[in-house]
DNA sequence: TTGAAAGCGCTAACAA
DNA sequence: TTGTTAGCGCTTTCAA
């Protein structure tokens, strides 16, 4: 921080009283001055190379015209998209943003939501929170603008904008039945999470939908949403007795683990095994082999998610929906083949 | 923002004085109070919800704890590790970031520069910055804390972490030396950027004191460091009329482009023409071919620069080393083979 | 149309 | 060891 020119400053150099000065430069309260006064104001300021104090400003109404992103890992390239349609957003409206990774640790990210607060954020997207988040829900009820974006809190009222994790596994599932897979195993993701949760019911519900005989062992839940996490799955999964001829990840970290456990294994996929994942992460194109899967709109999520935000921001008691939900789509690459006979 | 327990509710509730809540609250300051007052106004504080309002201490101190952190786009994988690696600094420290893309517009950089500058941030670190950065030079001699990350301003004195350009250059061209490349085009990165330049004459310089016979036309110039642009230079390397079995590429993704041009006109890498990149984003080992790189180590970089930060945050007189630079590694992987004979 | 005055919440110099 | 006081820079009500 430095120190700078103050409204005073111009307000000595004009000769006017420092509250003509702030009127002078807001474009709303200007209208009830002379413009001769507005014009002189605002050539000093600008000639002076006045800045606006947004902490002076922002303590006296309560408006920083900041907000706070928290994500559970800005390497995780699901993310960065997602940030860029926030601000696409949020920089047209004004507003800058503090940026903080969570690493999906609920106690960093209600550490986290302090940091935010104590700095005045005018609202937060949260794209890090859990099934079960109750220090967001709680800062909602205080009347702090949030959404979540990506995922959900369960039994609140935050506004959320997701994917349609449903449509998708169902896509996925179609379209492995197509490649005459019927035994299908599943890695879920994190119970703690909604999207893990959303993906392992749709393939549940779906399969059953579709008269396939899927057995408890054939679906193995990942504690985190990383190849790590997809090989140990894909471990659990071959040391079961039940034989399968693909697996559906909850998403495509996951996968890649589990076809990194495939080929250190002896097997080849898709030969061997089918994997599918979801997201459709940048790079998976290129990847070999190329990973099938189901596309979300990583930064139409965020672009929406912000677009709510602002919206409560200026009205705090504007209708948003409860819930958005973006369509997906299905990206078949070379992941599936049909199974071995 | 959303109003909430203050001081004056603490001191009300405890019966002392503001101040000696202000005191209290302090880890410095509290030493000069009685134990059971500092316990007494703790206690309170904890029990009331008190959360400190660093819009009101950050206008009476000049301290926010608020870092600005500018980015050219977070979306490329080379930087959510270096903001990692600043944030472990960062975050210890008790600062926040604010975040913004610059898309390596300089306006754009300038303009957000102003946004930072506004929300008073105590210090910046500039990943985004131009060789030549009027602006950014301008804040930093106004005494605003700066340091450049990854890229550097030259001539001047805005102290910068950087990894070891011309270094990595020499280690690609030994690597391609040694596959008995003799003929080695370039495509350099942007002349606006100091890792463009620098790499550029490192591999003039090396290929030189070499022996190696290098045209004018066996360099071509991006505009950008992006996939696009690296398809476009390879281009017109082939539509020149010097024959060269390697592309020595100035980054991983206009290596990655120059692969795309060279399969979409059926050549193969490596049998056909050999290409390597720099920076060793993650995923590059998993595409085809696996390319052939620099590692930086971008974590470190972004870690050691926020350590610098910190320092002259701290103390504005502070001896800060004017460049650092870091050590980095020759990756081999597949994309170099051996030229056709 | 403009000025005067108060105060957002905090810290720090000074006084006691 | 604690209280008093002033003021950071700004906005906004009220008054003129």
């Amino acid at each position: 921080m430095i120190k700078s020119v103050t409204l005073k400053d111009i307000a000595r150099e004009t000769g006017v009283h420092t509250s003509t000065v702030s009127r002078a430069l807001d474009p709303e309260a200007k209208k009830a001055l002379t413009d001769e006064v507005v014009d002189r104001v605002r050539n000093a300021a600008q000639r002076m190379g006045y800045r606006r104090n947004r902490l002076a400003s922002g303590l006296r109404t309560s408006r920083t015209m900041t907000v706070g992103l928290l994500i559970p890992d800005i390497t995780n390239t699901l993310f960065p998209p997602i940030v860029r349609g926030v601000e696409s957003i949020l920089e047209n409206a004004g507003y800058a943003s503090i940026i903080v990774n969570t690493d999906n640790d609920i106690d960093r990210e209600n550490k986290l939501v302090e940091v935010l607060l104590e700095r005045g954020v005018d609202g937060i997207i949260d794209a890090a929170a859990h099934r079960s988040d109750p220090r967001i829900v709680e800062v909602a009820q205080e009347n702090v603008p949030i959404v979540t974006v990506n995922r959900l809190i369960e039994g609140a009222t935050v506004p959320s904008v997701v994917n349609d994790d449903a449509e998708g596994i169902r896509m996925l599932l179609d379209h492995l039945y197509a490649a005459s897979h019927r035994n299908i195993a599943h890695i879920a993701g994190p119970k703690t999470l909604s999207t893990g949760v959303a993906r392992r019911l749709a393939f549940e519900r779906t399969t059953k939908k579709m008269g396939l005989q899927i057995p408890n062992q054939a679906v193995v839940h990942a504690t985190r949403f990383d190849e790590d996490a997809g090989w140990l799955c894909a471990e659990t999964l071959f040391q079961s007795n039940w034989k399968f001829t693909a697996i559906l990840c909850a998403n495509d970290r996951l996968a890649i683990g589990a076809i990194d456990y495939l080929e250190k294994h002896g097997m080849k996929c898709p030969k061997d095994i089918s994997v599918t994942g979801f997201n459709d992460l940048p790079f998976l194109d290129r990847i070999s082999p190329g990973l099938t899967t189901v596309r979300v709109e990583q930064f139409e999520v965020g672009r929406l998610s912000a677009e709510l935000l602002v919206k409560m921001m200026k009205d705090p008691s504007a209708e948003v929906p409860p819930t958005t939900v973006l369509p997906v789509q299905l990206i078949e690459r070379a992941s599936v083949a049909a199974p071995k006979t």
